[in-house]
DNA sequence: TTAAGTGCAAAGGCTTTGCAGCATA
DNA sequence: TATGCTGCAAAGCCTTTGCACTTAA
């Protein structure tokens, strides 16, 4: 049975073929517009097709995360969050109160430079993580 | 029996009792000097007592981590380190050739500020993780 | 003495893997 | 049609937990 392919994503596989299940969870993964974890992924993947199954998310993240689709981010205590690959530049910000996750951008170029001059440290890959509380929680927080 | 205790923490255990097991683990992640995970402090731990468990590992790491003894980091893709608590400031460079993790003063004042006066956001925390190549392994991948 | 910690073993999550069947290109 | 993906179920890690015993203070 062919199902219709509701969007294209195959300029972006590489080679790899593009199936149903690649399209949702890819789909999914743009529409959640960041901060969804595998579990997550799983649960609103299922609700459109019932048949998928944990395996085939894990593989596929793995596989969006080798071609460079998406990033991986350890994100609080436990979690790791993937998100379609957009700014190098765009960092988080987590409450620890409320659990959201902010994005802000955030220009590291001059961090960059500093540890190349100062360690010879070729800088690939760049993450910020700054816990805190964010402002409705700030506020609740000065009133308890 | 009472064990000679090496070393005195009973001065930062507010209130919890020092035991044996606590001390030689705090000592060890103190000797590791940072990025120890918790599979190779048992390992350590293991290898000068026999008889200490994993729990304990994971309850005395949860237990420094609530007392503000140590700080917990995600550095590469999949694991935890641990280290003693330092600088609030100081962060980490990690090469993806060779794995080695450097550590680095960062001030990180101006971002906190930033985010303060963007977002109304509190900064508790910051982590900042840069992923390159150290000054040996970005010679030698120069040579490849 | 007693509240708290420990070891053991089992259980809990999350993630990966082997295999037979199925779909994509 | 052939390669490669999928679902299922089982296995693998890492981490946590229940319980009876032990220990620090």
């Amino acid at each position: 049975m062919r199902m219709r392919i509701s969007r294209n994503y195959s300029n972006v596989m590489q080679g790899h073929p593009q199936t149903r299940q690649r399209n949702l969870l890819l789909g999914l993964i743009r529409e959640a517009n960041g901060h969804i974890d595998a579990k997550e992924l799983f649960r609103r993947a299922a609700s459109k097709d019932k048949s998928i199954s944990t395996a085939t998310v894990y593989r596929s993240l793995n596989l969006f995360r080798e071609l460079g689709l998406i990033d991986e981010k350890r994100l609080g205590q436990a979690h790791c969050y993937y998100e379609i690959k957009r700014s190098p530049q765009h960092q988080h910000l987590a409450c620890s109160r409320c659990g959201k996750v902010i994005d802000f951008d955030c220009p590291l170029s001059e961090m960059v430079d500093k540890v190349k001059s100062e360690y010879g440290f070729i800088v690939t890959k760049a993450e910020v993580y700054l816990e805190g509380y964010c402002s409705e929680c700030a506020e609740e927080k000065g009133k308890e």
